[in-house]
DNA sequence: TAGATTGTTAATCGATTAACAATC
DNA sequence: TAGATTGTTAATCGATTAACAATC
């Protein structure tokens, strides 16, 4: 019965991407264990803290399980610590970036990834005179190398900071040699196989949204 | 009656992100004219390009006025430039960095947004060691400097690239100094005046959202 | 005229929120 | 027991898609 809702394709997308800022939230609190009174937290306090409506909580916690005592809450840690399993932050994910310029460069240097278990391996260019340029102790590879590479250390997710004309390019290669999951920072959509999560950042629509509200004011 | 549906508050806020879409893609179509047949564009010829369905296309393009022609499709050029305006994407606008750490330097380095209308009039750090230094031709200002300069220079547009624990406080100086849109890089929901226009750009996101989706594979 | 495609209404789908019984 | 808060169902809301009359 609970085993149906474990079932992935019932989960709305935006669920989890709320369950990220939930554990997140969590964390932080949890963290700072002196100012917490009670070892439990209420879905009106998330609410507080996150902006989401304390039902949302309830319910996307619920797609996962019974976390919550009835009366009392939920218990901060436990929870904290469940959702940072259902989300795989507790295992170690391997990945690779392709694109070793501004923004690629930018990825490589944030500290973040590494505490929340994303180890970067390796950073790829296809231009000659970056190649064996070190940046941020690392050392850019030719893309030539990538496939091996790939395949050799079973790389999970792939971070295409390419040009847009070089990226579906990239990321059937990326595909070919078995990458699971690509982060996509180039401004086109992406065929791949259904079976290859794909998460679309677009830096310029955030910029180009913005102007619509602006230009009457 | 036409003039309702231009009322801002009528329309969705994903409409606005899609327009941005269908203008890049119609701005690619348009720049290489000899591929163009004809002048003008369908609903289902977007909708192949972009990925959307083209009654949602047609749909969002209704809410700003009628743009076609029925039987032909839309006029590929006058449609671009309609939406060009639309956006607000026909005027210039001036931005700010604040956070000259690797993202800002990223973004301050990004060539695209010059060619879009957003010109970057400054990077500010509160870093003692960063102030003075030049990147990407930009001299770092201290953020003590933020407020007359935004004020002076009419600065539209806000990027902020600071850590979480400062974020609250720049965004509030941000606004106090007449700043209209920021774009929060910072993992955290800034609490600002209702007129002020937000857009979070939340990367941590999109690397935790994968992994829910990999941990079974 | 016949074929094509828009603009718009109606039907569908999915996500959010309110409400409340269960229960600590 | 009274008060609080969950888990879950039902009601609401909003966005997507299908369908079709209008019309080029």
């Amino acid at each position: 019965m609970k085993d149906l809702n474990l079932n992935k394709r019932s989960i709305p997308p935006v669920t989890i991407n709320r369950l990220c800022l939930y554990h997140r939230c969590l964390e932080k609190i949890t963290e700072q264990k002196d100012s917490l009174f009670s070892p439990y937290i209420s879905s009106s306090e998330i609410s507080h803290l996150t902006g989401i409506n304390p039902a949302q909580i309830r319910k996307d916690l619920a797609y996962f399980g019974e976390f919550g005592l009835r009366g009392i809450g939920y218990p901060a840690r436990e929870l904290q610590l469940e959702l940072k399993k259902i989300l795989g932050l507790d295992k170690v994910w391997s990945v690779i970036i392709v694109g070793a310029g501004n923004l690629g460069s930018a990825l490589l240097g944030y500290e973040g990834f590494k505490r929340r278990g994303f180890l970067i391996k390796a950073i790829f260019d296809r231009d000659r005179s970056k190649i064996g340029r070190r940046i941020h102790n690392l050392r850019i590879s030719s893309i030539d190398k990538m496939e091996e590479f790939i395949k050799e250390e079973h790389i999970d997710i792939g971070i295409l900071v390419v040009p847009a004309e070089s990226a579906q390019e990239v990321a059937n290669i990326m595909v070919k040699s078995g990458i699971k999951a690509i982060i996509n920072f180039a401004p086109l959509r992406l065929s791949l196989p259904p079976e290859i999560k794909v998460n679309n950042v677009d830096l310029s629509i955030e910029f180009e949204g913005l102007t619509y509200h602006l230009k009457m004011c």
